[in-house]
DNA sequence: GTTTTTAGTTCCTATTTGGAATTTGATAAC
DNA sequence: GTTATCAAATTCCAAATAGGAACTAAAAAC
């Protein structure tokens, strides 16, 4: 099956994961729940593509996760934010993050 | 930035996703919380191929997210269970299923 | 008119995935 | 003993996706 088939799929689980359930996304967004907004931000702190990161902002926008606007006109610059929609992930993210921190301490140098 | 060397990363959510970010392994995991425990049973519900599934099992339980544990002898079987590590992702699971139920109804056949 | 900033797009190569067939190890039927 | 079956994978190849760097665009600063 492929990956793009889950967003119909019986299981809404599934049905969540045909949208944030790849690789970079999640990271994404826990940038946004950090106050990121810019595609450079985004770009510098997630180490994704130029071209990934342009291909998965562009999903979340068209599924109502994020919202694009413009912050400024001459030359027109945009940035992302988070919907009301895209908000309610934030709870899965807050499990990763407690999970992560009790259960993958970071590996040190030289260790 | 190549998605492995994520499980070094400063942040609790990247180091965690680098296990459980990618396509299917949250399904996997889905499926382990519905009581699914079989390499065939997975690869029916999930519709992964068995090379991927194959994998994503392999570092599920090096990673202690799962137990693979042999259910009979001669032939000699497996199965795989939660472990209570991988018990504490069941949370995020449900954040998912909410917002799945919520957000992406399923498109009906000639909608 | 060259450089800078921000937000992408394009190009090429390398890796990963999808899908089907095959393997392995053991039992059961013939 | 060979054929069939089951569960759990592994192997193969073509196709899709990702990684990395360079390039484009549009306006502003110099």
């Amino acid at each position: 099956m492929k990956w793009s088939e889950l967003d119909d799929n019986w299981c809404p689980v599934a049905r969540t994961l045909s949208i944030v359930g790849d690789r970079w996304t999640l990271l994404i967004l826990r940038d946004c729940f950090l106050g990121r907004s810019k595609f450079e931000e985004f770009a510098e702190s997630i180490g994704a593509t130029r071209h990934v990161l342009s291909n998965r902002l562009k999903r979340l926008v068209e599924t109502g996760i994020l919202e694009k606007r413009a912050y400024q006109q001459r030359p027109v610059r945009y940035e992302y934010a988070l919907t009301s929609k895209g908000k309610e992930l934030g709870p899965a993210l807050e499990v990763f993050l407690k999970w992560g921190r009790k259960h993958m301490p970071v590996r040190r140098a030289a260790g």
